[in-house]
DNA sequence: AGTTTTGGTGAAGATTGTGTGAAGATGGTT
DNA sequence: AACCATCTTCACACAATCTTCACCAAAACT
């Protein structure tokens, strides 16, 4: 599932966002003030940010710069009014990837996140790694060996795999393995770790592929 | 060229998707309805479907599927409106290649359509392998000799012969047996599978040729 | 160094999915 | 109606897998 970053201090304006985008099977995560927000991307998994420039902390115009810093997250300015298209045009230039103008349209957000994920996975960068998943088969093969996995350490692999080098939260890691809500507990994510590190290591037993971020979650070294 | 074929009630929208394609030489046909459409695939070469799910005749849903009891061509559904999602979800299970939502971007449609084919061309071609099919006499030789199958194995192990080295759910190999809906338990294809294994057995004892995918559904290994 | 927190490990439940044989339901044919 | 082939359902055993737990090791913090 992917996960949405709404960041709108108006709060029944965010909720009617995360309602429409949660029904279009997005998961969403809602923040009324930029730090916020800041601090939750560093250590949580986001695939897309929706940010109005008309924070109450600090404006939008820094919450770009500073994600703009660390990562190409894709990010969608959401405008109050239409004297505010000259910073909207400032943020283009600072790598925004779209904007919508309030009052919102449902639809339109929908479509422009959609745009935005989709623009994205048809970008895959070829780079190319010692792992290579087939989707049809449900296997992945390493060094052009296959592995034997059970279905959830096909599951956590293949996001690891089509991911690396980030870290993704146990949390989120999770949330991968099910298809409805489940109360497990997180910690079932290192037992799950532990056997696909184990799989590995019977074919190239030297290296470490999945890195421990300790307090945070794992990544995938390529 | 590459043909495609629309199935859009709305006059304004498939000519101006036919416009968009043409535009990047596809050649287009445009049908406002299902049987029309469904008429057309059984006597013409078509590379891709682009299916409305709202059609007057009959739902998109069947149309789905009796293009899937036929064939494995691309199908992108087009969805009008949000409360469509969940019969979306249903004809992505049964094995629609995409969708896009409406108000439609031309440069979406085209996206869509030139990833579908492109996909296409990197499907492994039908290799040939110890099975061969006489759709004719609704006969399958394995090894040269013939099995005697009841029609639904015939159905489901000719599909797994003609797309061999892939997962198929028990969803789809359901919904190849009917022509219609048919509101029957996704586990009687174990009983089915375990069927065909037998008779394959009987020819064969040492290979396991189906093979189990956990949680997934069944693959046919060459 | 000692304490606390977090992750690794192996093994023991708990849970879920699949194989199996047989019984029941269905539909067509005589 | 009775038969037949076939499809579907069911109950159970078994296997694979997921989760939990207890314990130890490693790291971070005083």
């Amino acid at each position: 599932m992917q996960h949405i970053l709404i960041v709108e201090d108006d709060r029944t304006i965010a909720e009617s966002i995360a309602f429409i985008l949660e029904k279009d099977s997005f998961s969403c995560q809602w923040f009324d003030n930029g730090h916020g927000a800041l601090d939750y991307l560093e250590n949580n998994n986001v695939d897309l940010m929706l940010l109005d420039v008309g924070l109450p902390d600090i404006s939008g115009f820094d919450v770009l710069r500073k994600v703009r810093a660390k990562s190409e997250l894709p990010v969608v300015i959401i405008s109050a009014r239409d004297d505010e298209a000259d910073q909207v045009l400032g943020l283009e230039g600072l790598g925004a990837n779209g904007y919508i103008t309030k009052p919102l349209s449902p639809r339109l957000v929908v479509a422009h996140v959609r745009a935005q994920l989709r623009h994205l996975r048809t970008e895959p960068k070829p780079q190319q790694s010692e792992f290579s998943i087939n989707e049809a088969m449900q296997k992945i093969l390493f060094f052009e060996q296959e592995l034997v996995l059970t279905p959830a350490e096909f599951k956590i692999l293949s996001h690891l795999v089509k991911h690396p080098n980030r870290v993704h939260s146990r949390e989120y890691l999770l949330s991968i393995i099910w298809d409805r809500p489940h109360g497990s507990d997180v910690k079932t994510i290192n037992t799950h770790i532990k056997s696909i590190r184990k799989r590995l290591h019977e074919i190239d037993d030297k290296n470490e592929y999945i890195e421990t971020h300790r307090g945070i979650g794992y990544s995938l070294i390529v």
